[in-house]
RNA sequence: GGUCCCAUCGUCUAGUGGCCUAGGACGCUGGCCUCUCACGCCGGAAACGAGGGUUCGAGUCCCUCUGGGACCA
């Protein structure tokens, strides 16, 4: 017998170690709400020392792809939840789920139900006339042992249903409380088409009776499935696991996740920069909290801190504005060397920088990083952030343009003032840049700011960017006045997107 | 329609009968820092769906309603 008092509860270590599954059909990208479920069980697994174990439910042959299979394995990789077992394949374990219907039958737990589709149509109506739930009647369970065994050796086509016994199923959710429902209104359901195609309940119950598994954590949508686990479970002699139903996500309307909610897949949000651990810790904080005041938590962090009695019942909404700023949270929180690794993929995909470049100026670009990072949230602002930083041409951004050279002879005549200034420093140190622009705002009379601006165009041809003396330094005096010569022939009309 | 689940700021949440004139975070917003932006720091607006109970006392317990959702039909 299994003990279920280890179930949500963190100690005393449980005498049976912790079995959980993530059991995606491969019908699609793993989206988010799946990924938090996964979340959640990997989670779980981790924390109690458990296994994970990964199951693949591909029994619908019409819909599941190795595309998404493929897609979901590499997903649930990239955010960093790897399984302990598996992946397991529901559609190679078809016999094994038939030899299960088999002995439910044999056990006087089903029953050959030979109704036809219209007999079920006719009964249905007929309830729904009388304003009744339909269930379905149980007619063929009534029917003698050898009737029953004459017509399915004639080979009259037939179903295999679970025989509902009279009372009522409950359970003690992990999630909700006690949460039951009466025998009565489930029926007796199909466990195995009239094709001898085993059906989803039985599919699922049996692997997971198979595999072990003592905790069986999934989405609200399941509720309705699990007194018809229980039910099988019972029928073959094995005590349930322990269920626990997780709130499902909404939409910013409300509705169910889909397709107009923007990005709602994991690979959607890996290409829009974000970082696994933040969409990991976003993810777990739908719907479950610490229970202090922490929000950035690392993934060692989040498996001290889980537990399932602190998962609320209550479905949230995905809205990915606390996401952009985890990510940023968690972009601060990475060494150089992961920040490197994290951004280098970017640069070389925008065709910022080769692979060389990089490794050649490595303290360089290591300065880079630390300074760019704090202005930006996801990878993908590196790219856009960190362009003027290399040799390549830039272009100038007309909001820059209009706002700080609004007069073009005017910008111009203070570029090649500047020009001869930083001409004649050899080190751009920034102490020294600073007091040299400094001076010269004072003897020309004008705000400082006034010099800071339009040079911070010409540099960067945007309006705005780290500390100008920051730039100075990361671009190095040779760029810097390449780049103070560009925007002096673009402000003569020297290029069509001139100056409007 | 039936069954089941849920209900605190716009959003994510804390709250398990008195510590709540309801706390934190994102976002929004005022300010500080400052060459801009971001980061950081300080401040502000912003919520217990409604009605009944229970209790000396209810965001917290019970009931009804309302609303939302899931599954089945």
């Amino acid at each position: 017998m299994r003990t279920s008092s280890c179930a949500a509860s963190q100690s005393p270590p449980c005498p049976d170690p912790m079995r959980l599954r993530f059991a995606p059909s491969p019908t699609g990208t793993l989206h988010v709400g799946g990924a938090r479920t996964a979340v959640f069980n990997w989670l779980l697994a981790r924390k109690h020392g458990g296994t994970f174990v990964l199951r693949i439910e591909d029994t619908d042959r019409e819909r599941s792809t190795d595309e998404s299979r493929d897609a979901i394995l590499n997903s649930l990789t990239w955010l960093g939840l790897d399984w302990d077992e598996g992946p397991y394949f529901q559609s190679q374990r078809v016999d094994r789920h038939k030899d299960a219907a088999r002995e439910l039958h044999a056990g006087g737990h089903a029953y050959a139900c030979f109704c036809t589709a219209d007999e079920l149509a006719a009964e249905r109506s007929e309830a729904q006339a009388q304003k009744r739930n339909y269930v379905y009647s149980g007619r063929c369970r009534r029917l003698s042992r050898d009737e029953s065994r004459g017509r399915q050796e004639a080979g009259e086509p037939h179903t295999i249903r679970f025989a509902v016994p009279p009372g009522r199923t409950e359970w003690d959710d992990l999630v909700h409380a006690r949460t039951g429902f009466d025998n009565e209104g489930i029926g007796d359901f199909i466990v195995l088409r009239s094709d001898g195609g085993p059906i989803y309940n039985l599919a699922a119950t049996i692997d997971d009776l198979d595999m072990r598994i003592t905790h069986v954590v999934r989405g609200d949508d399941h509720i309705s499935n699990t007194p018809r686990q229980i039910l099988i479970y019972r029928a073959l002699g094995a005590e349930p696991p322990r269920f626990g139903h997780v709130p499902l996500l909404f939409g910013s309307d409300r509705q169910k996740l889909s397709k107009r909610h923007g990005a709602q897949s994991v690979e959607e949000f890996r290409a829009l920069g974000y970082l696994p651990q933040a969409l990991v810790n976003f993810l777990a904080l739908l719907g479950w909290s610490p229970g202090d005041d922490r929000e950035v938590l690392g993934l060692p962090e989040l498996i001290a801190a889980f537990g399932l009695e602190r998962i609320t019942g209550k479905s949230a909404i995905f809205e990915t504005g606390k996401l952009e700023w985890l990510n940023g949270q968690h972009l601060a929180r990475l060494t150089a060397e992961e920040l490197a690794r994290a951004v280098t993929p970017w640069l070389l995909a925008a065709g910022i920088a080769t692979e060389e470049y990089l490794r050649e100026h490595r303290e360089w670009y290591w300065n880079l990083l630390e300074v760019l990072r704090p202005r930006a949230r996801l990878l993908s602002d590196f790219v856009t952030l960190g362009r003027p930083y290399f040799p390549a041409r830039i272009s100038y951004q007309p909001e820059a343009v209009s706002k700080f050279w609004p007069d073009p002879s005017e910008a111009g005549r203070l570029l090649r003032e500047l020009h001869v200034t930083l001409a004649s420093m050899a080190d751009f140190e920034k102490i020294a840049t600073e007091a040299r622009l400094r001076a010269m705002a004072e003897e020309r009379g004008i705000a400082f700011s006034d010099v800071v601006h339009p040079l911070r165009v010409a540099l960067t041809g945007m309006r705005v960017s780290p500390g100008i003396f920051e730039v100075l330094q990361l671009m190095g005096r040779e760029l810097v006045l390449q780049r103070i010569e560009d925007a002096i022939w673009h402000l003569e009309g020297g290029s069509l997107s001139a100056v409007s």
